[in-house]
DNA sequence: AAAGCTATTATTAGCTT
DNA sequence: GAAGCTAATAATAGCTT
């Protein structure tokens, strides 16, 4: 939103990438600060800058932030200190949701391979529109090339956001693993049902429990 | 910036708050990711919602960042000074697991690619199109249009259970999370100088050191 | 009631001083 | 070379469905 628009890459030129930082983290931390007073509620940044030095906003502070954070995940052990009595560990679940989370990324492969066929199928449809079809194409038919251009960019970007989501889960099950390492240690483990979580562009959102 | 301009005040009617939540958090992880990628630099969001939930966004993530965050402030300096010792027991399968899904993921990373060069395919036939031809398009073509789009709005729907798969991966890191701070239990939080105030409402903001 | 639209305000990229 | 300017893009408040 400046005099042109910009590829979402990191930008080249050291001082403007200087420049950047500054002025677009001020940006992100007035929106941070907008949120956080129209809703009402707590919110913590920290960023470092090319030059790796830390900056962080808080409403009301970042350390209250960290401490409602380290409560809740207190709540998440006392809840499940009240149903432990699993013949092995608390590991059980966690091992079913690994599971679980195995078979939905078949699901997903599947379905990804469905929209590559059907994006060959398209490429048969216009093949053979090209063949038969010698003339001037009229404007309806262009409107419905455009159209589908559009819906193709649009399944794109969909398919894009489910690979990073892939990977994040990859990632959380890497964490995961750490988990189970430490629950054959010492088991004390508790759990949370239902978040939701998209990253867009490498970067990981985790959604509430 | 919408069709009128707000006052900097809680929104008082819930539902009201809880939409503007919804959609300025998705504005702010936005900002956020432009920032990490624009400048290449990590950064950390945490935000509860009115509801109480933590929503989070990190770059590359969270825990990443906070670990940096956590050394800057030279809290912990030994923290992998306690190497798991060896092979552990139950958690050959798991890592079993993870691998399988990372071999997943570069397949889906693969076809997202050739799908993506199928796209820019399409487009120069579009284009190519455009300027060869100008007539209607046959009833089977548009047909094939029609089935298309039909498919699309499958994928949609399907994307949008793609929100329920990362339920059960971000319970893990829930969990991975929680072990993460039980390993940083025994550090206290300290506090480092140089700060700069600028918050517009209550917020606090620190500058780098 | 969640998802999409658009008139309007807000942010900012490149420029100027 | 930081601070300010403005043309241009981007976010979103209230509305629609």
């Amino acid at each position: 939103m400046g005099r042109r628009k910009i590829k979402m890459e990191i930008v080249k030129d050291a001082a403007s990438r200087l420049v950047t930082f500054s002025k677009r983290r001020n940006g992100l931390f007035k929106k941070a600060n907008e949120l956080a007073i129209l809703c009402g509620v707590e919110l913590a940044i920290v960023v470092f800058s090319p030059g790796g030095k830390p900056f962080s906003f808080g409403h009301p502070s970042v350390n209250a932030v960290t401490q409602r954070f380290l409560r809740h995940l207190q709540l998440d052990e006392e809840e499940e200190a009240k149903s432990p009595p699993g013949g092995t560990s608390g590991s059980k679940k966690a091992r079913r949701k690994v599971e679980k989370l195995n078979k939905r990324l078949m699901n997903l492969t599947k379905e990804l391979e469905e929209e590559k066929k059907k994006g060959t199928i398209l490429d048969k449809a216009i093949e053979e529109k090209k063949q038969e079809y010698g003339l001037e194409p009229g404007p309806g038919d262009l409107m419905k090339l455009e159209g589908l251009k559009r819906s193709l960019e649009k399944v794109r970007e969909e398919v894009k956001l489910r690979k990073r989501e892939m990977e994040a889960a990859s990632s959380l099950l890497v964490l995961a693993e750490k988990l189970q390492l430490k629950e054959d240690d010492n088991n004390d483990v508790a759990e949370s049902d239902d978040v939701v979580a998209s990253a867009s562009d490498g970067g990981e959102i985790r959604n509430g429990n």
